[in-house]
DNA sequence: TCCCAGGTGTTAC
DNA sequence: GTAACACATGGG
């Protein structure tokens, strides 16, 4: 086992779990078991420190996957320098929050299930979909073996067909992931489109069925790490209008209305926000 | 029971 | 171009 140990002050384990960007994680020991694709770790914060333990081999993965090499400082700071009260308050509760390297693939078809739906669910879905289609994994933390499930191939999603999606409370949106990934085993490749500028990746993923604005921003700012994207759902819209007194009612409005106001760092400002809408609900 | 959830595709104008 | 509606499913 390697251990990943970087000082907590911008790196908070829960507050980066939770704040609904990822959903393959859940309560273990100290902090959380955290699962991308065939990998998993184990991660916490104690003495000051937020430490993420994992395989010998995938330290470096992890070490990118938490996006340690960014300077959440400047972030947190031009958040402070904000004209809005709510930008700061936002960005004190969500200090520790930093935006995950995941991986693409399953990134989208992530985002793709999220879509009018609730994160429990959404959780409990893509559990379903690993558990069904994902190869069975082990590993040791502190003597205790864990069985986990990798989350799924693109040619195992692929061949399974549409009936038994289904069961696993995809909804209509089984469709969706079928096809994307359909389209991929037939070749069209989501990681070329790091090529592309924020504004053709958005388009580009706005022509495949089953995403919208809404998606396609997710998987810009979550999946390609493209900052200058402003996803607006529902708790976003419901943040516009309470706290920016906002009278747009066209959500691709209200993402530019935010892209300009917030700029470079408008992703991160937006995960800020979301995290602290959805925690004043609780 | 009803409303809502990190919305999108389709149809009608 | 956009407004209204259908769409699956389960949490609260």
């Amino acid at each position: 086992m390697e251990k990943i140990v970087f000082r907590e002050e911008f790196f908070n384990i829960k507050d980066t779990l939770c704040c609904g960007q990822v959903f393959r994680f859940k309560p273990y020991k100290k902090g959380y078991l955290i699962f991308s694709r065939e990998k998993c770790a184990y991660a916490y914060n104690e003495n000051g420190y937020g430490i993420v333990e994992c395989e010998n081999n995938d330290k470096n993965y992890f070490y990118n996957y938490f996006d340690l090499d960014r300077d959440y400082k400047q972030i947190y700071n031009s958040a402070l320098n904000s004209d809005f009260e709510i930008i700061k308050t936002s960005a004190r509760l969500g200090k520790g929050i930093r935006i995950l390297n995941q991986d693409l693939t399953e990134t989208t078809f992530s985002f793709i299930i999220s879509q009018n739906n609730n994160i429990p669910k959404i959780k409990s879905t893509i559990e379903k979909l690993c558990c069904n289609l994902g190869g069975q994994k082990t590993i040791t933390f502190e003597n205790e073996v864990i069985t986990y499930f990798a989350f799924p191939s693109v040619k195992k999603i692929a061949k399974t067909d549409i009936e038994t999606l289904r069961t696993f409370s995809l909804g209509y949106r089984a469709e969706y992931i079928k096809k994307l990934a359909e389209n991929i085993l037939n070749g069209y490749s989501l990681e070329k489109l790091k090529e592309l500028s924020t504004k053709e990746l958005t388009s580009e993923l706005l022509s495949l069925y089953g995403i919208g604005m809404k998606v396609a921003n997710c998987v810009t700012l979550f999946g390609f790490h493209r900052q200058d994207s402003f996803p607006v759902d529902t708790w976003i819209e419901k943040v516009y209008k309470e706290n920016f007194n906002g009278k747009l009612t066209n959500r691709n409005q209200i993402t530019e209305y935010f892209l300009s106001l917030f700029g470079e760092n408008a992703g991160y400002f937006q995960q800020y926000l979301f995290y602290f809408k959805r925690s004043l609900e609780k």
